[in-house]
DNA sequence: CGTCTTTGACCCGCGC
DNA sequence: GCGCGGGTCAAAGACG
């Protein structure tokens, strides 16, 4: 009998153990397919943004001797100019107050229901430096509740103060990527990609849902790059 | 009593 | 012009 135990739960154990390579596979797949996405995203931007320079050709040459035939409102495209990042990060379900303490100070300065997204969204400020500029909102994910969106921009013009660190917020970090800035040469955050897809489940009954989930994110991934190649094409002289 | 959050008012840009 | 939606202000209140 504690053989028969023993052959079952080695099984068990062998199962499980082969699940989770399997996921671990799959989110190997997905951090791949997330990284070809991305270089998909920068040279699709890069050529957006080429393209929009040649269609007004000569534009810091032509600032102050515009001709009348060009005050249209034609120079209305600017890129921005400012870093924005979005993090995710995990927290307790239940609400945190929507506050994360991750090295800096914020003070909170409002909050507003959005239309999309049944939860609100709280807008922080950072005060530790007098003249920091560096916003940001943070609101819950609207297909994993337990997840926290939040969406930095701005620049800190001080050093954050890493001792308030709580040592649950490392790994409760999921990814940090997303940084959009206007800058010709490749941006050296490409390459740090870590997604991970929240496997935190310890029953049976979370493999379904987990799984549901890893399909719907491939789905809108997919959707994603066949709408990307879709733009693609069409700007395509 | 000082500090930080809450929360409705207010503002501003945009589409109709 | 008007309404709507997102972002910010500031009075009021909670909290130590
Ligand atoms: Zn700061």
């Amino acid at each position: 009998m504690d053989a028969q135990q023993n052959i079952s739960t080695g099984e068990k154990v062998q199962e499980l153990e082969a699940e989770v390579e399997r996921l671990r596979k799959e989110n190997e797949n997905l951090s791949l397919l997330f990284g070809v996405i991305h270089s998909n995203y920068n040279s699709l931007k890069s050529q957006l943004q080429l393209r929009q320079i040649q269609e007004r050709g000569g534009l810091f040459a032509c600032t102050e001797s515009c001709s009348s035939q060009e005050s249209n409102k034609r120079a209305k495209i600017e890129f921005p100019k400012e870093k924005t990042s979005q993090v995710l990060f995990r927290t307790d379900s239940t609400d945190t107050s929507l506050v994360v303490k991750d090295g800096y100070q914020w003070r909170k300065y409002g909050q507003k229901i959005t239309k999309d997204n049944p939860s609100p969204r709280a807008y922080f400020r950072c005060f530790m430096s007098p003249r920091c500029p560096v916003k940001k909102k943070v609101q819950r994910c609207l297909l994993d509740r337990s997840l926290l969106v939040a969406t930095y921009e701005g620049e800190h013009n001080h050093e954050p103060d890493a001792r308030h660190v709580s040592p649950s917020l490392t790994n409760g970090l999921v990814m940090a990527s997303t940084t959009s800035s206007y800058s010709p040469t490749v941006n050296p955050f490409a390459p740090n990609i870590t997604l991970d897809l929240t496997l935190s489940g310890t029953n049976q009954e979370m493999k379904e849902p987990s799984q549901r989930f890893v399909e719907d994110s491939k789905n809108r991934i997919e959707d994603y790059v066949t709408s990307l190649r879709r733009i693609q094409t069409s700007l395509r002289p």
